[in-house]
DNA sequence: CAGCATCCAATTAGATACTG
DNA sequence: CAGTATCTAATTGGATGCTG
């Protein structure tokens, strides 16, 4: 099991409360980045040159920074191959892959609604540039 | 059909691409109080204080902005009724009912697996702890 | 009640240089 | 190749005071 401050967590999680566990879980899956790499390695274990040339615009920080926390909380495996040049594989866990289905699911919803998005963004700038001043 | 710098997205959108505007879209989605906000909105309509009541240590600014900000790209609507006091109640719209459920879904996949995801925290970090340094 | 404006602290993220 | 370390810039977020 695991524990918080001595406490247990069995049942009646609850990410509305501020001090429920799943809510710092919420908070690693609720990234930009966490969707793109458990996307990434749904199709299969990737070294960690290819999910940097992968997710375009990351760096090299972000990428380690958002590896490490997926490592520490079981989602991905990290694989040394002491060869040299050394090699690097990630893996999601089973944990993982029960996860990724609905991150992609996310992700995929972005791409399908560009443009519905989009539309009302354009239609909201222009009500508000149009508008009066709320009140001078 | 939305615009970003003139250019039109018909399909094609790569969210692993930093330029395509689903990436923008991600990010609003990818977002601890995106995903609880919309939550609450699926069960109805809610008063701006109702929300904040129910988001558990969001502050007043963070729920405006983030309530700004689903309204601009068209996941929710805002009603105010010109009362005194005033009163504004928030609802999802159709295309913020359609993400609803997947938001959802990754939210009780985190109360779900607490414990799993707690386990190999403290795996992790005990076995970070009992390590020799890297090198010194 | 439902905000907005402002100031400030903290966190995050990028750029750069270096290493086994 | 796959990082670590460091410095700095930018963004986020919290606290407070005020308003229709």
């Amino acid at each position: 099991m695991g524990t918080i401050d001595g406490l247990r967590f069995y049942g009646g999680a609850d990410a509305y409360l501020a001090a429920c566990p799943s809510r710092q879980i919420l908070d690693l899956l609720a990234n930009k980045w966490t969707m793109l790499v458990m996307g990434a390695l749904g199709g299969g274990p990737l070294r960690f040159g290819e999910l940097r040339r992968r997710l375009d615009g990351i760096t090299q920080k972000m990428l380690t920074q958002t590896l490490r926390n997926l490592e520490r909380d079981g989602l991905i495996s990290r694989t040394v191959y002491p060869t040299i040049p050394p090699r690097v594989d990630y893996a999601a866990t089973d944990l993982g892959h029960s996860v990724i289905e609905l991150l992609k699911a996310v992700r995929v919803w972005s791409e399908k609604h560009i443009n519905d998005v989009l539309d009302a963004r354009d239609a909201y700038d222009e009500r508000a540039a149009r508008e009066p001043q709320p009140l001078a």
